[in-house]
DNA sequence: CCCAGCTTTCAAAATGTTCTGAAACCTCTA
DNA sequence: TAGAGGTTTCAGAACATTTTGAAAGCTGGG
């Protein structure tokens, strides 16, 4: 029988460098540059602060990309600068509680891409908005029929956005403890 | 007072061209090409079938890409063709349902992206395993230790993509009917 | 006030993605 | 089976994003 072998620091190494790769593969698929979720991928399976020098050199990145990215990182909120006593290096820590991240993600994204086409949705579906008089009698003429369908198509995708968002936001707006209750919750609505 | 305009036939179009930038737009910053997300804002807004060479005209958009981004959303189940009596051409149209539209989104986005990052995170997860002898002794190797951190994180990202997929398959399997019901519901837990 | 050590900025280079246009390819009909 | 009408493919061009590296900008101690 073969013997299991004992885990190693290079295995660890190892463990780390996949993790990062797969994450940071999945963030571009979703959005996000690669560098950006391989920078958090390395600070949140690392767990403890790392500084700039020590994420350059792990990933092999440029300081400027190093940089930029953990700006945007903090700007996301799931990366914060940590002050070491006596060291005068800026490290740099990942959000490590996974539920947390994913709210703090979630109430990005609504506010930065969801909320700006739910206001232009509304903007459009408001330029046609048949005067109450035409709106009220069934109309014969066919171009109000048409913009009438028109409509209806754009209040069903508005109704659709707005749900979505409403869930986010609530989503969101619960309590670290409750989040995960609620999405195991909602598992087994059906 | 100023009388209120009537809607006419520019301001219908109008219209469709806003939306359609307005969903290019959110598109692409979803991973997905800004054209392709207009073709089916196009194929959505008009509600009938259009063909080809009307797609090319109302979007200023080459017949190469056209056809490419045609063949991607048809692979995304969201467009499809339909043959017109009588008319060589072939048509597409969109789902007309939203929430269809947006099951059959997340039917495809966890198969092409969810999925594989649960494969890679389960593999990776496995290969720092601790040998059950070590895991189940408290160990006093720093090594050990790390790892079993290591491991700890590691888990609880897996934990959440895992909820997060199962959550998604749910919506998915639900039928057109339920799910709505079901998004209203969950708005509601708190 | 000046310097050392560190961080941020940004223009240009590298890289990656999308789009075009023309040629190849189907598939009906005569 | 020729060819008209239509669709797909794909190499290269256009465009967009990401990354680099060097210079400018901070900051705290001497």
């Amino acid at each position: 029988m073969a013997r299991r072998r004992a885990i190693s620091l290079p295995a660890l190494d190892d463990a780390q460098t996949r993790f990062i790769a797969a994450w940071g593969q999945m963030g571009s698929t979703w959005g996000i540059s690669r560098t950006m979720a391989e920078i958090h991928a390395l600070l949140f399976i690392s767990g403890s602060p790392l500084n700039t020098d020590q994420i350059m050199q792990r990933l092999s990145i440029s300081r400027g990309n190093a940089s930029m990215s953990l700006r945007a990182l903090q700007e996301w909120g799931i990366v914060s600068r940590v002050h070491k006593r006596g060291d005068r290096k800026e490290y740099f820590e990942a959000e490590q509680d996974a539920w947390s991240m994913l709210r703090k993600v979630i109430r990005e994204r609504l506010r930065r891409e969801v909320h700006p086409v739910l206001a232009s949705l509304f903007d459009i579906r408001d330029s046609t908005q048949l005067p109450a008089s035409e709106a009220r009698a069934p109309s014969s003429s066919p171009l109000a029929a048409a913009v009438a369908e028109h409509n209806r198509r754009l209040d069903s995708l508005l109704e659709l956005v707005q749900t979505i968002d409403r869930l986010g936001e609530r989503f969101v707006g619960s309590d670290g403890k409750g989040l995960r209750a609620a999405a195991m919750l909602l598992s087994k609505v059906s």
